[in-house]
DNA sequence: TAGATTGTTAATCGATTAACAATC
DNA sequence: TAGATTGTTAATCGATTAACAATC
C-alpha cells in the first residue's frame, strides 16, 4: 500500500493502464514494457514508469511488468475489485444508455436505481429497474447503499438533484449537466460536458482553417 | 484577435465561462466580475481574470465585465459563431441520446449524418436522419462538409472508425470508447471515457472509507 | 558478459496562486 | 476622493521530460 498521496494526474491516468493491462491479457501478452503500455493508454513510457513507481515498485528491470499480476494491482488501488452500486437521476435518452451500458458492470459498477421526475416516466421499467420518483431518492440511496451518484437531468435541475444526493449520502457524483456545481468538500464530483468537449474541436478547427 | 498562443487549460475552460454568461445574461445581469464568473463556472476569480485578459482587454477596472459582449467575444474566441455540422458514427443507445441532445444545437452544432455497421440499424431514420453504412462514410463526410466526428462504437471498431473519419477528411473526434486512438498530428481529439470518470470516483470512494 | 528495462533523480516546463499597481 | 475591480507581475507549486544508475 503507498504512504505517499498519489497524485491527481497519476490517479486519472490510471484507468487508462487498467484498460490497456486487460487487452494485452486478451492478446496473450504474459509480460509487457512501459512503452508498450504507453502505447496502449495514450501517454509515454517515462509517465508510465513514474505513475507505476509512486504506486509501489511492481515491475523487473531489464524484464518489464507480469501484465496479470499488474492488472490486479492497478484495480485494487482504484478500488474497482468492490462492486460499487449507483444510481442514475434523469432517465431521458442519455440516462437510458447509462442504464444499459455494459463498460459499468465490467469494471465493478453496478447501476441499482433509477430516478426521474417525469411523472410519465416514473413507474416504467429501463434495464430491469423500476423508475422512482425524486422524493424516493434518499430512501432508494439508503436501502441499495449506493455509493456514486450520475446526473443526466437537464441543467436546469442539476443543483437541485445534486443537492438530493448529497442529502442522501452518496460520496461520490458524476454530471453530465453543463453547470458548474457547489457540493461539500468531502463529496467528489466529476463533470462530463460534452457540448463543452465539441467546443473545444471547434476552438482547433477553427485555429487549422485560420 | 489574441497573438500568443492560447494556453490549453485555458482554451478548455472557456466553455465554462460562456455557459456561466449565458446563465447570467438570462438572470438579467448586465455586468459582472470575476467573482461571480468564477462562482458560476467553478473555478477562481484569479483564474477567470488571467484566461479573459490572455484572450485581450475587455474588462473594465473598478467596473467589471459587460455579460452580453464578453459571451460574444468568447464564443468567437472558441469558434462557436460558425455552424459545425458533425456525423456521429454508432448509433446504439449513447449515439441515439447524442443524437438528439438539444445542448449541441443551442451551442452551433448540428448533427448532419448517422453510420451504423449493424444492418439491422442501417435504413432506420433516427432524428430526421436515415442510418447509413460504413461504406457510405466518407461520401456523407464530403457531401455534408462534416469537420466533426463522434465516435459512439464499441471499443474493438474504434480505431477503425476513427481511421475512416480522419480517411474522409474530419480535422476533430470525440470518442466515448475506451481505448487510445492513434491519429495523425493535425487531427484532433478528446476522449470522454465514463467508465473512467466512475473508477476515479471509486479511488476517492475507497480512501473515504480506508 | 551484454542488452534491456525499471526506478529515480534532476532539469524543464507550465499552471496556479498571491499580490498589487493601474484605473474606473 | 474612496472603493472596487481589472490586468499583470512575481512566487509557488506541480507535472512532464530527460537522463542514467541499478539490476535483471
Amino acid at each position: 500500500m503507498p504512504v505517499r498521496e498519489i497524485p491527481p494526474t497519476t490517479v486519472a491516468r490510471l484507468p487508462a493502464y487498467v484498460g490497456a493491462l486487460e487487452a494485452l491479457l486478451a492478446d496473450g501478452c504474459a509480460t509487457t514494457s512501459s512503452e508498450a503500455l504507453g502505447e496502449r493508454s495514450g501517454t509515454s513510457p517515462a509517465v508510465v514508469r513514474k505513475d507505476l513507481s509512486s504506486l509501489g515498485q511492481w515491475g523487473r528491470r531489464g524484464v518489464g511488468y507480469d501484465v496479470a499480476h499488474l492488472r490486479e494491482r492497478v484495480a485494487a488501488v482504484l478500488g474497482l475489485t468492490t462492486q460499487r452500486r449507483v444510481v442514475v437521476v434523469g432517465v431521458g435518452h442519455l440516462g437510458h444508455a447509462l442504464a444499459r451500458y455494459p463498460g459499468f458492470a465490467d469494471r465493478g459498477f453496478t447501476v441499482v436505481g433509477l430516478v426521474d421526475a417525469d411523472p410519465a416516466v416514473v413507474g416504467s421499467v429501463v434495464a430491469g429497474l423500476a423508475v422512482q420518483p425524486p422524493e424516493r431518492l434518499a430512501e432508494l440511496v439508503a436501502r441499495t447503499a449506493a455509493t456514486i451518484g450520475i446526473i443526466a437531468t437537464p441543467a436546469t435541475s442539476a443543483q437541485q438533484v445534486c443537492d438530493a444526493l448529497v442529502a442522501a449520502g452518496v460520496g461520490g457524483i458524476l454530471t453530465f449537466a453543463p453547470r458548474a456545481l457547489r457540493v461539500p468538500p468531502e463529496v467528489d464530483v466529476r463533470a462530463v460536458d460534452v457540448a463543452a468537449e465539441l467546443a473545444i474541436l471547434a476552438f482547433h478547427d477553427r485555429r487549422r482553417r485560420a
